[in-house]
Order: C-alpha cells, then structure tokens, then sequence
DNA sequence: CATTGGCACTCGCGTGCGAGGAGTGCCAGG
DNA sequence: CCTGGCACTCCTCGCACGCGAGTGCCAATG
C-alpha cells in the first residue's frame, strides 16, 4: 500500500508536470491531488522515486520532473486509454467521411490528429502492396513519354511517368494497354509485375504486329516493370501541425531548426512510425526510446491502420516527452480506426 | 552626384544589414565598404535617408536598418537579378528532370527553392484550366461510388470521388464511361463540364439502355459536372524549408507560431502568391504590401509559370523583410523558368 | 556648399549583487 | 510509518552601474 501511494504519487507528478509545465513541488502536490498524506511524507516517497530513476529535480531545492523511465512507467501502468467523447467520434466521423480521394483522406486526417492532440501529426499513406489492380491506362504524353496510370482497388491512383528510346505508335499504345491490362488487371500489386514480366516473354501475341513488339513493347514493358517494382511512392508520409511546436515550450527554441528539418525528411518520418502494429494496439516511444537522435526530448505515439489485417500503414503524433499521453493515445486510435473503416468502405 | 553617394550608402546598409543582422553604424559602413568619405559625412546622409524614411534606428544611438520604404528603393533601383551561375543552373536542371510525375516535379522545386533560397518556399500546382482532357476512366469502386480518374495533356492525373443516390451496374458503368470520354476527350477542362451536360440534354442515346438512362446516368453527368466544375484543386499549394523560419533570429521567435499556422492554411498561401505575374517578371512584395497580415514582417518574392501563355501558376518565397533580394529573385525566377519548360516539354 | 574632425550625449546591454521564495533533506516525536 | 519543524540550497527577479557603440551638432576648411 506504501507501494500503492509512491505510484500515486508518480501519477500526480506526471499530471501535473504535464499540465503546468514546471517542477512540481511536495506541497503543490498534496494540495492540487487529493491524496491525504503530508507534504513530507511525499517527500520521503519521492526520494525513493528519485532513486528508482522514475523523476529527477532539475537542480537542487526545485521540484520534480518526471524521467523518460517515469514516463514509461505511467504510460504503462498508471494510465488508461479513455474513450474519446461522442462528440469527439462525431466530429473526426463526419470530417473524415467528407474526404473525396484518398489524398484527401490523409490530408484530414492529419489535420484531424494534430488538432484533436495539439502535436505535430504524421499520417502514412495507406500501403498499395496489397491492394489490386483494379485498371491501368497508358497514356503517350509525347512520342517517346509514357504516363502509366495505375488504379487500384482501395481507390488510390498512382502514376508513373515512362521515358522510352524508342517511339511508340498511337496503335502500339492501343495494344500495350490491352495487354497490359489483361495481365495485371485483378492482380495484387506485388504480384503485378511479375505479371508483366511474363507478358514479355510469352510468345508473339495474335494481336499486335509481330516486328515492332520485339523491340518497342519490350522495352515498353521492362521499364513498366520496373516502375511498378519501384514502391517508393508507398512510402509517402505526410506532416500537419508543425505549428504545434513552437508551441512546446522550454529548451525547445533552440531545437526548433533541427526538428522541423527532421520533419521534411521522408526517410526520418518513416523510421519514426517505425513497424505498424497489428491490431488495435497503440505504440508509445518515449525519449531516447525513440529512433530519430534528431528528436530526443520527444515521445511519439503510434498506431497501425489499413483495411484489411495485412495491408498495414501507420500514423502517430510526435510531441515532448512531456505531454498528455491519454489524450493523444485515445486520438490517434480513433482516428487510426475511422481511417481503417473509411478505406475499407471505399476499398476492395 | 550627392544624391548618387545616398543611394550608394543606403545599398551598403542594406547589404550590411542583411548579412550581419544587426544595425549599422557609420563607421563600420565607411570601413566594410570602399566609399571614400568620413564617417561624419555618411552620418549626415544617414539623416537625410531618415527624413525620407528609407532607413531607421531601432532606438537612439543605434546603427540603422532600412525601412520597408528602403528595401523597396532598395529592389527597385539599385538591384540587379544576377544571374545563376552556370553550377546552379545545371543542378537546378539536372534535379528537376529527375521528376516522375507532375507530383514529384511540384515537390523536387519546393525543395530546391528552399535549398537555393534558404528561405520558405511556396510552389502552387500547375493551373488545370488551359489543359485539355486526354481521357477519363470510370472505375466502380462500390455500387454506388464511383471514381472518376481525369488524364489531362499536362500529364496530370485528377480524381473525384462521386457519390451516387442508386446502385449501377457494370455495364452501365462502361457505357457511361464511352460516353464521356467521347463528350470531353480533347476538350479543355473549363469547357469540360459544358460538353458533359449538353450530354445529359441530349436525346436518348443508341448504346445505351433507355430507361436507366433517365434515372440513373444523367445523376451520374449531374455528379459529375459539379465533380468538374469545382476547381478546388486547382488551389493546390506545397510548401518547403519552413525549418528555415526558424533561422530568422530576431523577435521572429515570438511570431513563429502564427507564421508556421499562417504556412499550413491553403487559402493563406494563394494569397500570398497572388496574381501571378505575366511574362518572365518576378514580383516583390515587402512587408506590409503583402496581403497577409498574419506575415507582418515577412516579404514574398513570386514569379509565374506554366506551358503557354496563359496557364500560368505562381511560385515563390517568402523570408523576412531582410533578406537576400538579388539573390532570392534569380532563383525564383530560374526555378520558376525551368518548371515552365519542363511543363511545356512533357505537355500538350 | 559639401566635407571633416571633434566632442558631448544617449541608451542598450552585460554584469554583479542582494532579497525573496520555493523546495528540499533530515531529525525527532507521535 | 507518518508528521511537523527547521536549516539549507539555489534559482529568479529587480536594480544599479559602467562600458561602448553610435549619434547629432558645431565650427573649421577647401
């Protein structure tokens, strides 16, 4: 039960620190929490916190602040994730249901989150690899430019542009598109080009003129292989709410630069999201937990979404360690939520 | 000739100024540069310039810092757009015909416009208007959604997500994507959603069925016109290198918050671009010229672009009142041209 | 009439000092 | 195991003060 109180305690410090911004204090503390113990016995609990590594005081004779084990800790064991109220269901429903392409989707999505938690918002685009091909128009831009549009089931749009050494006919165009779509169409992305691949190497075809498809819709077709190989695309992440951090506060004018660099590096937003988890789960990383030395002195919250169990991608919210990780938790499993639903209603 | 030694000594402040961020002082100014006069004698041009209101001193005995009435002179007479150095034009060349797609061209010149610049850049999507529609693919995602997928000349790719009020079958579906292909193939998009609805006026057609025709299809036009007619997307607007806000210095701390807010409202930003400006001109626009209040402080350097005369987007950059105009306006104006020619080159 | 050196004056900025206060650690008593 | 008391630490804030950069003005000069 002492155990119980040094916990409680923990809880209170964390809270407050998170609401205030400062130090907090013994006295402060039995004051504001309820807890009905003196100031000097929580004084006494918090040296054992102090010496479990759980809080530190920034320097002698000031309050407590909570360390990235303290943290930990709460976000384990001392918080759980509250609903988010009707309203709050409402509103992300109806704003996200608005959404009229899948861009769309993730742009207010990322809106969405950065405003329910006040942090930086980072949403993922939904990964292709499980999607299928749903139709592919190829289209010449010019003689020897290709502009490959992939349509896929879940709705998303994806275009590659095409340079060829050859030129290409209008007529050839006609037939590559037939042949291509009759390959891939119905496939699954990652199998797509393989597909293609075969098309190639199966015999000359009843319907294209045997001379030119040697040479002009081979070429056409390695490069599309190529192109539909190249998933780069599906790593795509988008940021909203940058403004949140100046609002951050403390020693984070000085490391403003940097981070917000770090939030224009597509590389660093996925190491950030990292693996998506499965399920409903909601990750938490906090400080130095975290894979990007560029944001130390940030926690990023998580969580997986997609239709679909394997067709995964992620977003989170990243803010100082210091933040309402409730909160944020219970927004960012929301909105993960109603972004799985909306993608699977439009989906395959 | 007297007149001719002000003007010099205002440029050396503003040079001065830019470079060191601070105020200048007469003295410093008649060492850093080779005008050979006395201290004293600058002083007196000093006051001159102030009665004119070119130049200021943020208090009593401080150096001075030009007005936005100085950096106008400044701009206007005493500057001339140096061009690119021959490095800077290759690597502008070589890193935007990398792009893949009108996507990656948007975004390779937001990146290379704040790389150049070291400033926040702003690059709006090349206007739809002008271009013409190439081919229109209807795909049914669900019975009653369906997704409209425009290829336009520029090699753009436009989605619309519609929504209908009865289901529709697959052969309706490629019936009414005949249909509209023929109606608006070759038509520029403006004239687009006219041509579709002279479609749903139109007598009863042979291919399709007669009496779904009525119900069904001609809500799908009637979707689809709207789908058209809005040219929201038009609006699109990128922004890059907002960390370079944060380099600023100065009491932009203060401001940084409204500024990063200002930098994500799309609406903002199109004002901010403005009307872009005809021909290979570059527009300057210092501080409170500007349209938006919320960027007090700031001034926007633009340029227009586009394949052909008339579809012309805008792009530029926008940095404190203190910043590098001759340098900022070359690079405006060299992305801005080589953004036109790639356009143009892939294009109609 | 423009230019120049000289000189007194103004202020912002950095520094040092002292009072105030919040918070702690420890100890002895319940 | 909890509590009240007490001495101690150390941060923060306000204030005074000196320094130095820079100015404005004036009288002298070409």
């Amino acid at each position: 039960m002492v155990e119980e109180r040094r916990l409680a305690v923990l809880r209170a410090i964390v809270e407050d620190y998170v609401a205030t911004e400062e130090p907090v204090g013994s006295k402060a503390l039995v004051e504001r929490h309820g807890l009905g113990v003196s100031p000097a016995t929580v004084r006494n609990d918090m040296a054992v916190l102090e010496e479990e590594g759980l809080i530190h005081q920034p320097h002698t004779s000031a309050g407590r602040i909570p360390t990235d084990k303290g943290y930990r800790l709460f976000v384990d064991r001392l918080t759980t994730v509250r609903p988010m109220s009707a309203a709050e269901k409402r509103a992300i429903a109806t704003f996200l249901e608005g959404a009229i392409d899948v861009d769309d989707v993730v742009r207010r999505s990322v809106r969405m989150l950065a405003q329910l938690t006040h942090q930086v918002a980072v949403v993922q685009y939904p990964t292709l690899s499980a999607s299928t091909v749903r139709h592919v128009e190829v289209v010449a831009l010019a003689p020897r430019r290709l502009l490959v549009v992939l349509i896929l089931s879940s709705g998303r749009v994806e275009q590659r542009l095409v340079e060829l050494q050859h030129d290409l006919a209008d007529d050839q165009v006609a037939t590559l598109r037939a042949q291509v779509n009759q390959a891939v169409v119905g496939e699954r992305l990652v199998a797509a080009s393989t597909a293609l691949r075969s098309l190639r190497a199966d015999g000359p075809d009843a319907t294209g003129p045997g001379e030119v498809r040697d040479a002009v819709l081979d070429e056409v077709v390695t490069v599309l292989v190529e192109a539909l190989a190249d998933h780069s695309s599906d790593q795509r992440v988008v940021v909203g709410g940058a403004a949140n951090l100046a609002r951050a506060g403390e020693g984070f004018d000085t490391m403003l630069r940097p981070m917000l660099e770090a939030l224009e590096e597509q590389v660093v937003l996925l190491k950030l999201l990292g693996e998506a988890t499965t399920g409903g789960g909601v990750t938490v990383r906090i400080g130095a937990e975290g894979p990007v030395e560029e944001l130390a002195g940030t926690s990023v919250v998580t969580a997986g979404y997609g239709a679909g169990p394997e067709a995964l991608s992620s977003l989170g919210i990243v803010g100082p360690t210091r933040m309402d990780y409730a909160g944020s938790m219970a927004a960012v499993r929301a909105v993960a939520r109603y972004m799985s639903r909306i993608l699977d209603e439009s989906g395959s």
